[in-house]
DNA sequence: CTGCTTGCAAAGGCTTTGCAGAACA
DNA sequence: TGTTCTGCAAAGCCTTTGCAAGCAG
């Protein structure tokens, strides 16, 4: 799923309403930001990258987007710092490397990563979700 | 570390000093609080809890000694929800099980949970810290 | 004394909300 | 024509900061 960047116009529509979300003009604007390639953005990124030439979404379309996208599935959000939210074009199961000096967030492909031991839930739950943040140092 | 909870005044007296923290009545109050037992509190929390009968600590003070504790490793910030800042008074290498139909958060023994396949670093960067947040539902 | 702490209030920064107009089916 | 969506501005909320007064060594 996303694999491949970028996609175009006609992708991002179908990608869209593959996960049940209407293509709206702005919607579309932002998801073919979001997927020109693999990132990690905030909503102040992609507010800038979308308007880069006049604006033609407004911040809070920006955060109505995003907040359905996460909510379909499209995107992840990923929390590694409290100043803000990042939006993660990748949705494949995939953990996380922050580097603590440089603020960079790198991918670990998830079919690398192991992790046993988790107790057994004790009423009916499952695992929606399972997030590994390695914070990295140079220092 | 900070395996038997409540733990008295003397200790956490030596605590705080342990971990380089002079131990002003503020801060001693707010971790006499904090490890009553093992948990996970936000810092509205802390300021409620501490200050259950009559104000003795201000917000700011909540906030400056959290940031101090975190950054000494006397406690741990989790990043889970992007509402507020928990801060967890087990200390020790463990991971997360967060229910997100009720909010509850539940610590997992770092012991029984193994993380394989991470890349290698590219420079010489050390890890510092893994971070595993498993979110469940039972929806 | 001298530096570290505290507390108040104000400021900051990200995100959400209310609501009217626009777009869409 | 009814529903959904957008955009602006205002509001909300958590957290940080500035600064004067208090405390500790």
């Amino acid at each position: 799923m996303n694999n491949k960047y970028p996609l175009d116009h006609d992708e991002i529509v179908s990608l869209l309403q593959s996960y049940d979300i209407s293509p709206t003009r702005q919607r579309v604007e932002i998801a073919e930001f979001l997927f020109r390639k693999q990132q990690h953005l905030s909503a102040d990124n992609i507010l800038e990258g979308v308007n880069q030439n006049g604006h033609r979404v407004s911040r809070a379309t920006v955060y109505n987007s995003m907040g359905l996208f996460a909510n379909k599935g499209l995107v992840r959000e990923v929390l590694i710092d409290r100043e803000r939210v990042f939006y993660d074009s990748n949705s494949s199961s995939h953990h996380h490397v922050y580097n603590m000096d440089t603020g960079e967030l790198m991918d670990v492909e998830g079919a690398g990563i192991e992790i046993k031991g988790l107790p057994e839930m004790t009423d009916g739950a499952r695992v929606v979700d399972t997030d590994v943040i390695v914070r990295v140092s140079s220092k």
